[in-house]
DNA sequence: CAGTGAGCGAGCTTCCGCTTGACTT
């Protein structure tokens, strides 16, 4: 055993340090953290001044085990996990549990995985900053006080298994905002009115030049009045303006800025952008891909100026040193990049290949000249009227970084391409060819994407790059919020256009707002948000996590002991808590319709144990009321009584089929038809309230050709025994459960007894199950 | 995997941040 013990956050990292340090030194990962308050009740002594009530959870045990026996066999224990709040933490937590002694134990850190820095690590080691573990004390109990006391509030007022937190509460109140910003906004009208004048080029040819009226005209009638002025008027060059203009790379990626890159130009979700990431980090090609800060080792600048200067020339070496901005950031870190910057591409999947291009270019780019322009700028006066024409051309002078990398931008905003403009001279007089005026209206707020999602959080200090994309997949699993598409809606618009002496006026058409991949909240997600901010809006205010890490920087510099901060905050938001419980009215968010033209019962909408429900009558009277589940795209914010009605029309019947009735309604899946007690889903394009008899029965039919072609092989031995085609090939179904068959195997080959032996042999290997925590559907 | 939602009551759900696998419908 080796004398020197390390012990750092992450595997692939132990692995690069081994390398570094020699055979003195073995090096171990802890995987994060390894102990955390109890999982069951709060795990907060509040009896006890708070005392946390820490457990090393089952899938850790193994681990501690081994990390401790490790201890107890080497002379010196260096803890290496990173320099933030959590990983001081993870150090004293090790310290704690391995029973480590102030004697042989030292804490190191560094901010990049290169030798120097790791022997510089060694040379300056310290003790355990007991001041910074207290801060992260202090985040984790109030994280558990917030989220467990705040939940169970939900699952009475609401409905079961819903959740709160600092957090995801907060996120999903930036998407509700969002939407009722939408819905509130009334796009206005404008006429924007562009030129094209004929002019002549160097060789004497004719080009076109277009310029752009300075003011937008607010109505028809005012831009009727421009283009009349337009039509005896001289246009003529004012003036000429030509200016040096910059433009400077981004700086290389962080979690969040590789987050929104890799969604925009790769169309990757955030959890997929993560997961590729990950395996570009273990195979060794790029550095630590959950990090907040921008910062590059002298290492990776120097490599990445030698590239440069190899690929393009010195002129194109601009080396800077990036500031992180983000509100909290920690820079435990570098920035994302590629390990070996002369590794222009690599070998691995095509998204693989494709995310490390987008790193490795962002990278280089970082490190590379400003790219230059020439900005002209053309006033072009009308000889009726005040006003000006705008022409602007701009002229790449110096490509810079942009010969590698170019940053996108979520703005979907009207960008022409300004090309360079022809030779004009002041006094020029220029011939007119047209002049539109084209109505435009200004643009609702977009809704939020995963990745724009992710950029808002970081923005307000909410969340950390570890957390982002877990984030992201809680709000969508509670029900809060939902990815989806909106369909764009069609307008006209009116195109005034002055040729010659003659305006023509014409309606045209276009779609708008059509939106792809963004997150809409649901009637849920609504009513919970409307609930918190009501009873607490002090955890929902966007700056709140920016407040309480002011108490954690006072913590952490000892200026605060973290109870003290604890104490504080729970004797303030414990009674709110308690004042919410014991309101006694009826669920929240229910609303009442109107009354049924029927019957006279009372006709409302709530949150019921499956989400959004109408109901037609009280639990109070005599008679059991009705209930119908709303449709997917409808809300409860907006649904009419009408609507209402309506959903109670289903189940209907449509006919008779083979002498059984076939009945249609909707269900968790969405509309289907019962026949003869089977379900069948309706297509997209059939209404359930309009099917007729013979629709349904093709679909019927439809239906049983195509589990008649799902079946490979039945066995006379067994009829719960099959072979079918699933959506992930085939597979044998026994019992209602299914099984794997190998893939080399032929199905249509298998015997009832090879399926007998494989369904036995997967049983048998069936591992008990870990809890749900992540997957859950 | 499917028409649920009363009422009774037991027992469960839940947070944020560090880390990787295991796991397949």
């Amino acid at each position: 055993m080796s004398k020197n013990l390390v012990i750092v956050e992450s595997p692939a990292k132990a692995k690069t340090i081994e390398k570094f340090l020699g055979k003195d030194f073995h090096v171990l990962s802890s995987f994060g953290h390894i102990r955390d308050l109890a999982e069951k009740g709060f795990g907060i002594d509040f009896e006890n001044n708070y005392q946390p009530q820490y457990e090393v959870p089952k899938d850790k045990q193994k681990l501690v085990g081994d990390l401790k026996k490790a201890a107890k066999e080497s002379e010196i224990v260096w803890l290496a996990s990173d320099e933030d709040r959590e990983g001081e933490a993870i150090s004293w937590h090790l310290f704690e549990v391995l029973g480590l002694t102030k004697e042989r134990t030292k804490r190191i850190v560094f901010h990049e995985i290169t030798k120097n820095a790791i022997l510089e690590a060694i040379e300056n080691p310290r003790e355990i900053d007991i001041n910074l573990v207290d801060a992260q004390q202090a985040r984790r109990v109030l994280d558990r006080i917030v989220g467990f006391e705040l939940s169970p509030v939900l699952w009475r007022k609401i409905k079961p298994s819903l959740s709160a937190g600092r957090v995801q509460s907060v996120a999903v109140r930036l998407i509700v905002d969002r939407e009722r910003e939408i819905q509130k906004f009334s796009s206005e009208a404008s006429y924007r009115v562009t030129a094209v004048f004929l002019v002549t080029d160097k060789n004497g040819k004719p080009v076109e030049l277009k310029a752009e009226l300075q003011n937008r005209i607010k109505t028809k009638d005012q831009a009727l009045q421009f283009l009349e002025k337009c039509k005896n008027a001289q246009f003529q060059i004012e003036n000429i303006v030509t200016r040096p203009a910059k433009k400077s790379p981004a700086p290389p990626f962080t979690t969040s800025t590789l987050q929104q890159e890799a969604a925009r130009k790769l169309g990757y979700s955030v959890s997929q952008t993560m997961i590729i990431a990950q395996k570009l980090y273990e195979a060794g090609l790029i550095t630590y891909m959950r990090t907040d800060s921008v910062n590059l080792s002298s290492l990776a600048l120097n490599t990445a100026k030698a590239e440069i200067t190899s690929m393009a020339g010195e002129k194109y070496v601009h080396v800077r040193q990036f500031h992180t901005k983000s509100k909290g950031a920690q820079e435990a870190h570098e920035a994302i990049r590629p390990s070996y910057m002369n590794q222009h591409e690599i070998n691995g999947t095509n998204q693989e290949k494709r995310l490390y291009e987008l790193i490795w270019k962002r990278t280089i780019a970082s490190q590379m000249a400003d790219a230059e322009l020439e900005k002209t700028t053309a006033t072009i006066n009308i000889s009726t009227t005040t006003e000006k024409f705008i022409a602007n051309g701009e002229v790449l002078t110096f490509d810079g970084f942009l010969r590698v990398y170019m940053e996108s931008t979520d703005d979907e905003g009207e960008q022409e391409n300004s090309t360079m403009l022809p030779p004009l001279k002041v006094n020029d007089n220029l011939n007119i060819q047209t002049i539109v005026a084209q109505e435009r209206f200004t643009q609702k707020p977009p809704r939020y994407a995963e990745a724009s999602l992710v950029r808002k959080l970081e923005e307000l200090g909410i969340g950390r790059p570890s957390t982002y994309a877990p984030t992201i997949s809680t709000i969508q699993n509670r029900g809060y919020v939902e990815k989806g598409d909106r369909e764009g809606e069609l307008r006209t618009f009116t195109t005034l256009t002055l040729k010659g002496d003659v305006i023509n006026d014409a309606e045209k058409q276009e779609t708008f707002g059509s939106e792809k991949a963004k997150l809409f909240p649901t009637d849920i997600g609504i009513v919970v948000t409307d609930f918190l901010n009501e009873y607490f809006p002090n955890i929902m205010d966007y700056n709140f996590t920016a407040n309480v890490e002011k108490e954690f920087d006072n913590i952490a510099e000892g200026e605060t002991k973290w109870t003290k901060t604890i104490d504080t905050f729970y004797k303030q938001f414990h009674p709110v808590v308690e004042a919410s419980k014991a309101r006694s009215d009826h669920k929240v968010g229910e609303h009442i319709l109107g009354t049924d033209p029927k019957t006279g019962r009372q006709v409302s909408v709530k949150i019921g144990r499956f989400g959004p429900v109408a109901q037609i009558g009280i639990a109070d009277e005599e008679e059991k009321p009705l209930f119908a589940s709303l449709l997917k795209n409808q809300s409860m914010e907006t649904i009419t009584l009408e609507e209402v009605l309506e959903l109670f029309k289903l189940p209907r019947i449509v006919g008779k089929f083979e002498d059984k009735e076939m009945s249609v309604a909707i269900g968790r899946f969405g509309p289907y038809i019962k026949h003869d007690n089977k379900f069948i889903s309706l297509p997209k394009e059939e209404d359930p309230m309009t099917i007729t008899a013979e629709t349904a029965i093709a679909l019927i039919q439809k239906k049983r050709q195509d589990d008649a072609n799902k079946v490979i092989k039945v066995f006379p031995e067994d009829t719960e025994l099959g072979l079918l085609n699933g959506r992930f090939g085939p597979y044998i179904s026994y019992k209602k459960k299914n099984y794997k068959i190998p893939k080399k195997q032929d199905p249509a080959l298998l015997t009832y007894e090879d399926c007998i032996k494989l369904i036995e042999e997967e049983d048998k290997s069936d591992k008990p199950k870990k809890k749900k925590r992540f997957t859950k559907k």
